[in-house]
DNA sequence: AAGCGCTTGTGAAGACACGCACAAATCGCG
DNA sequence: CGCGATTTGTGCGTGTCTTCACAAGCGCTT
């Protein structure tokens, strides 16, 4: 949450055209931009370029100006982006002007480092609830919360108003998981089970496959092994590590 | 890795036409159609179509026909795809013919986890080697796996010919190990860090930030909110609760 | 052997995203 | 007060990704 906005004051204190919609993209980006704003605020830094902005956040600065300019525009010319009402923006798009209360269910060797990741906490989350459908793991307390049983998830969710979940069960459990999620009202789901769900409309989720990032990145191993490997394959005219163009920039290999 | 093939087998028995070069966005959905085929491999079909091949991997069905094309035609009209060839296939492509190794360094909460995660191992990776500045930590062995100081990092690496690596370490850290794990060979990193990686030319990186995933879920949530608040847009309640669709769809025969 | 139903592979069109390049706006300075 | 340096916001061309729709191909049945 933004540290320059003193915490009783009105939510939003300037008035925003209602939500615009976001080209999803550009969604995607905006959490990256957030970060190296707080960097640069810790640092003192008041205003900032959309070129020293982009920089930073791994992208080009173009389609920074581009992402931000569908925010309404905040910026002013010759001199940049103001970092702290930036911050204010971009968080209250994100809805992040309210801390958001997360169920985490699982609580096994992944879960449990998700438990303990301060990185939720900092940026603007709360978990809420954990559960687990193992008897023995039921009633262990994580980080000052109690493993709660599986069954009471539907409950506790409707409860606490919990609008988030975080699955990180093996993939065999992860859709009755999701069952009670969606029962209990949650509707943004995110998703650490190697598997689909399938959810109704207007429950969002993401999926995050860990072994899926190895596997994106072997074949770009493969890819560029088979080009040093095999120099008179039909690609001959390559030179020996062409140094793949646009492929291996730091935009692109960050992208999601 | 697939089961299709005996272990001694020669590692590509069907002639490949060198590595086509595909879309960047097939390669990412090549892993999770590997996933699906494994698992209808185990439940014993020897064929599937693309309608539910695509339906088993989340995506549509021509979405899926054209990303297969890429890799050239291996599917029969009239019939479908026959599941261990695309396996090997998909294998052969992604470069997981070869058990890669891989170093993870950073082995706080979140590394832990995926030192012990055997979604790695069971899909073609080995953890080959675990790293950690901290010298309390050095010496600690994890599934028989003994954590080296990050010293020893590019030394280790050179030795071992690890080309991929895990960064699991906070921010602050990340682009020191980035750099030398660039000088001990690596050529792929994946990045937990949340922060932006500088690397040279032909290094790959991909970035994982759990905490990003959770905003842009809190964007959704954030609109959902706003429109339901406001009545008067296009958009009427929705539907309570529509119930999963037909229960012969592909994910239940799967049985994950 | 011919016909029929099913499924793949792909051409073409549309949607989306990206990056360049430049006009418009602002500040600081003389 | 005016001018030049700087930086934003954006129109536009380009390339990539997605989706539709259908011809071509395959096997089964009669």
């Amino acid at each position: 949450m933004s540290q320059h906005r003193p915490p009783g004051a009105p939510e939003r204190p300037v008035a925003v055209p209602a939500l615009p919609d976001l080209p999803e993209a550009t969604v995607a980006r905006l959490p990256e931009y957030l970060r190296a704003l707080h960097n640069l605020a810790e640092n003192g830094h008041e205003t900032v370029s959309s070129e020293w902005l982009a920089t930073a956040a791994g992208v080009n600065s173009a389609k920074l100006r581009k992402d931000l300019s569908h925010l309404g525009s905040y910026g002013t010319r010759g001199v940049g982006y103001d970092v702290a009402l930036l911050i204010d923006q971009i968080e209250y798009v994100l809805g992040l002007t309210q801390r958001r209360s997360v169920a985490l269910v699982g609580v096994g060797n992944l879960g449990h480092a998700l438990a303990g990741y301060d990185g939720f906490a900092t940026r603007g989350f709360r978990i809420a609830a954990l559960f687990d459908a193992d008897p023995v793991r039921v009633g262990e307390e994580i980080n000052g919360l109690v493993v709660q049983h599986v069954d009471e998830l539907s409950r506790v969710a409707t409860e606490e108003s919990i609008a988030i979940g975080v699955i990180a069960t093996p993939a065999a459990a992860a859709q009755r998981v999701a069952d009670r999620l969606v029962a209990g009202g949650v509707t943004s789901i995110l998703n650490f089970a190697p598997c689909v769900l399938t959810v109704p409309d207007g429950v969002d989720v993401r999926k995050v496959d860990l072994a899926i990032e190895l596997q994106i990145l072997s074949f770009h191993e493969h890819r560029k092994a088979s080009q040093t490997a095999l120099p008179a394959a039909g690609e001959a005219a390559l030179p020996p590590l062409p140094g793949n163009l646009a492929a291996t920039n730091p935009q692109e290999a960050i992208g999601t």
